[in-house]
DNA sequence: ATACAATTATTGTCCGTGACAAAATATAGA
DNA sequence: TCTATATTTTGTCACGGACAATAATTGTAT
């Protein structure tokens, strides 16, 4: 019977981002974090640990070094936030994005659908993609950050963009000369948003898609390329993927593919590699899939 | 930076399901798995050594357990691993789901999505759902064990079922008099197949849904409920959800969420629990819902 | 001063082992 | 033939040391 207060060591790389091995060797190192015990006699670290642990990410992500700031009081640790976050701007945002929101916030979901909806038959696929739902998701995050809206908010408006965008797929309809693509999201990763708007923005410039969803292992991926004779193999990793595990992750499936099908790679979590792993192709941009797909593919049927 | 032959122990429960403190402890307990040092010092395991695993992986699912394998040498493994492939017999099941499993084999997803929708259109929603596509799930998992088909077959089948049942769902008309219902998956559950089949029927009889998705922290689905109004909340643990873990789960949220908001449980994860707690609905059967659905709201209409 | 190499400090992963609780299995008793 | 109780098995976690990779610092030559 899990309390409200405490995390079992079992979730709390899930809940933060650092590894068991980690955190005990923070503990041997600096003294923090604690672990407590419930009365019902579980043994974990409490609520207050975790924002604690949750702060020094930021921290950690924002330049400082571990041994500086972990063993930190509290107390230090969120004025050292204030610090940070007071150098980051407000940033300025449409307005077409910013009504999306105020629907989110006022719980109106049907309103919120429509107005997409309308949205939607004003442009292409991949416009209403890039020019709408990526700036949509990006505001809600920094909403967030804000503490204008709770996490439900980004789970549900995910959810309606992701059946959205869904149903934009399935009336895709493949071109001729362009390739096979094959989407995933690689073990651990649970974020699919980005993963299924590349997949529309590809689609609907021609190229074929099969979706297997998040949670690939490797190994079954290399084997469905080889099966559906896919020609490109695209990987989406979030801003949450362990940092360290992106370019091993991908090396690794570079490794197991057949040299001639191709590897792309995207996502907020790829941003941390500079140099793209030979053989691999690196976007920070959704645009830039779509220069490449005409590039190597449509001059093949001219 | 993974070689062809040496897998690093941080990459092994990518490739094996097995954390390396579980393989660690297999060495130590039973002197399997070794680990051997690559021309280029690196230490890992050999790939021979991982299909042994998987080998092993595929056994103890099978109800062997660790001691009795682990240890054996890798002729034994895989004598055992005939004789329980040999087991499993051919099960009938219906020509029409038999055919569809057929094209997946072939790889022809295209056949296989329009044949889907032929037999979508013969039909209501709900029937769809119930007739066609739970049988077919259901199959593709014996034809996996069966080692007919891949894993990726079955990833790949199920986001071509989602996608279709998420159109589906998007042209549902709420009615009115029935509750909203708000759908999730708890924290570690990934499969969101069984959710989404429940969702669509239940809104085919004309509940309002909400789908969080999956991987929703308990906190989390309790604020949108009440920010939502929600009358009732639904639950879907597959079988892969840790079977311990379930009830507490349960019981945590019963606990969070006001009493005048139903919970509803399903999925095989779920079928585990005998008697449901207090305050709580137990589904092992998704028309079971549709006939609550129809009791408890239907007359206040009336 | 500036670039670059060498040195030192920090950091995270993995190891081997022991402890332990939960689950599975065996055993005894009704 | 059950059911309750012991026993064994199993997986997770703690602990602290070893170590390699990374980052920071110092020294050196242009």
């Amino acid at each position: 019977m899990p309390t409200d207060y405490i995390v079992a060591p079992s979730d709390i790389e899930r809940e933060t981002g650092f590894s068991n091995d980690l955190l005990r060797k923070w503990r041997q190192r600096y003294g923090f974090p604690l672990m407590e015990t419930s009365p019902e006699n579980q043994v974990g670290y409490s609520r207050k640990t975790i924002s604690h642990i949750l702060l020094i990410k930021r921290l950690i992500e924002n330049g400082f070094r571990p041994s500086q700031i972990v063993g930190k009081s509290f107390a230090e640790i969120t004025r050292l936030i204030k610090v940070i976050t007071d150098e980051v701007s407000e940033q300025r945002c449409d307005s077409s994005t910013k009504k999306l929101i105020g629907l989110l916030k006022k719980h109106d979901l049907d309103g919120f659908k429509t107005q997409l909806k309308r949205i939607r038959t004003k442009s292409t696929l991949s416009e209403f993609v890039q020019e709408t739902i990526v700036p949509l998701v990006n505001e809600i995050g920094n909403a967030w950050s804000r503490g204008e809206i709770e996490v439900y908010h980004e789970h549900i408006c995910s959810n309606i963009i992701m059946r959205i965008l869904q149903g934009e797929i399935a009336s895709t309809k493949p071109k001729h000369g362009f390739p096979t693509i094959l989407f995933a999201t690689p073990p651990d990763e649970h974020h699919v948003l980005g993963l299924l708007m590349a997949e529309a923005v590809l689609a609907d410039h021609g190229a074929t898609s099969i979706n297997m969803g998040s949670h690939i292992p490797i190994n079954e991926l290399k084997m469905a390329a080889n099966s559906f004779k896919a020609n490109i193999v695209a990987l989406s990793f979030s801003f949450a993927y362990s940092s360290r595990r992106v370019r091993p992750t991908i090396v690794h499936l570079r490794h197991l593919l057949p040299t001639e099908v191709e590897l792309w790679v995207g996502g907020s979590g790829a941003r941390i590699i500079r140099r793209a792993p030979k053989g691999v192709r690196l976007f920070s941009d959704i645009h830039d899939a779509v220069g490449v797909l005409h590039h190597s593919y449509k001059k093949d049927i001219a």
